[in-house]
DNA sequence: TCAAAAAATGAATTAACCGTCATATTACAG
DNA sequence: CTGTAATATGACGGTTAATTCATTTTTTGA
């Protein structure tokens, strides 16, 4: 990380900036923006609900930094599944394996992101729901690069337009997590492999 | 629907219900539950605040009936199209066309359904959230059918738990939906044989 | 036509909570 | 040890918005 060689004052405020956002993302992805109040986050992070304001501006930005910090590590996550060597298949499998993987260590965030990604947007938080769109949207493509030299690479049929195939491919495992996530007793079996294997081999019985 | 023979005054009623309805739904589907006030609703609605109150017990109820509404059309919509006689690849048709029409004829709602179905739970509307769940979960039940009797019939391939290939096919319409509503410049075609297209014939080149 | 009942109204009440800032506490240098 | 600077605190001012209810308006039926 940067907090390396810091004077231990700033090292120190890193610190106590971190347990400000971590209070916040229990505290958000649990009961959503609105429900929460500074006094709230400030009473679990254990400070004083002026001293919040010492780290951030105002509530809106606390929420922002905490969004896009969370998204800076996903993106992290799934970048470095993706640019793993092997052609395209291992690297969907590689893809999926990455986001059930963070899926199951952020368990919280993911509330919120999900939540985030596709909620309407409110106006109190203009400009952060159009970020992460392009963002998500950016790393869609990437994805959807992925079926593309598949197909050039005649390893993949062409069933479909790539970004949709992206698309598809996503959000199918956002619901398969979700389902695990909701009605674990029901849907114990969680392999990444699975997903995948429903875009793989056709329904169809020919 | 249940108007016909209702007393005047009853019937004018349910007419304003339906006004106070059709005026929140937009409101809140644009901007939020939270950031949309009674002062607002009444105002677009042309009715006074206190009016409002005559016809639910509080922000929160009216906002339930509203979203429970929506549902039960919804549902009433997609049950009419998997009801259709016809085999079980006939019966996904269907069902995909259904949620593409209804989706195109309701937008306003499905930014709103779709905040709600995903979105964390907040505490103010707890209940629904798990009502919508549950319903949610009850009517996937539908779609998992189809295609657990596809596999015995063997028309389908059994490439996964039914109930896994019902979500991961119904958030690919999301998922689809979503991209055309929101980059429609990048993805003009809007073909819900294509989204089928997907599950029916499998990526790998074998 | 008119008085009683029903319905509608919106000003006033009340509650929640964001963000400030005067004060208290702690850290630190001399 | 002491005075000063840096930091932390949380009571409070101000604003927004949900809900109530006394009053006004409309409807009803005799």
């Amino acid at each position: 990380m940067e907090e390396q060689n810091l004077p231990r004052r700033e090292r120190e405020k890193l610190r106590q900036r971190q347990e400000i956002l971590a209070a916040a993302l229990e505290l958000f992805s649990q009961k959503g923006y609105h429900n929460v109040s500074m006094a709230e986050i400030a009473e679990k992070a254990e400070f004083a609900i002026g001293t919040l304001y010492k780290f951030f501006q105002n509530k809106e930005d606390l929420y922002k930094a905490l969004v896009l910090e969370q998204c800076d590590k996903f993106e992290e996550a799934i970048t470095r599944a993706i640019e793993q060597p092997g052609d395209e298949v291992e690297k969907l499998q590689n893809y999926v394996r990455a986001r059930v993987e963070r899926f199951l260590n952020n368990l919280s965030f993911i509330r919120l992101f999900l939540a985030e990604r596709r909620g309407a947007s409110f106006n109190i938080k203009a400009g952060l729901d159009e970020e992460l769109r392009q963002r998500y949207y950016k790393f869609l493509e990437r994805v959807a690069s992925i079926f593309e030299d598949g197909i050039k690479n005649r390893r993949f049929k062409k069933t479909a337009d790539p970004y949709y195939l992206a698309a598809a491919l996503d959000s199918a495992i956002d619901a398969s997590l979700l389902l695990w996530l909701e009605v674990p007793e029901r849907h114990p079996d969680l392999d990444p492999d699975a997903i995948l294997g429903i875009f793989f081999n056709g329904l169809l019985e020919s």
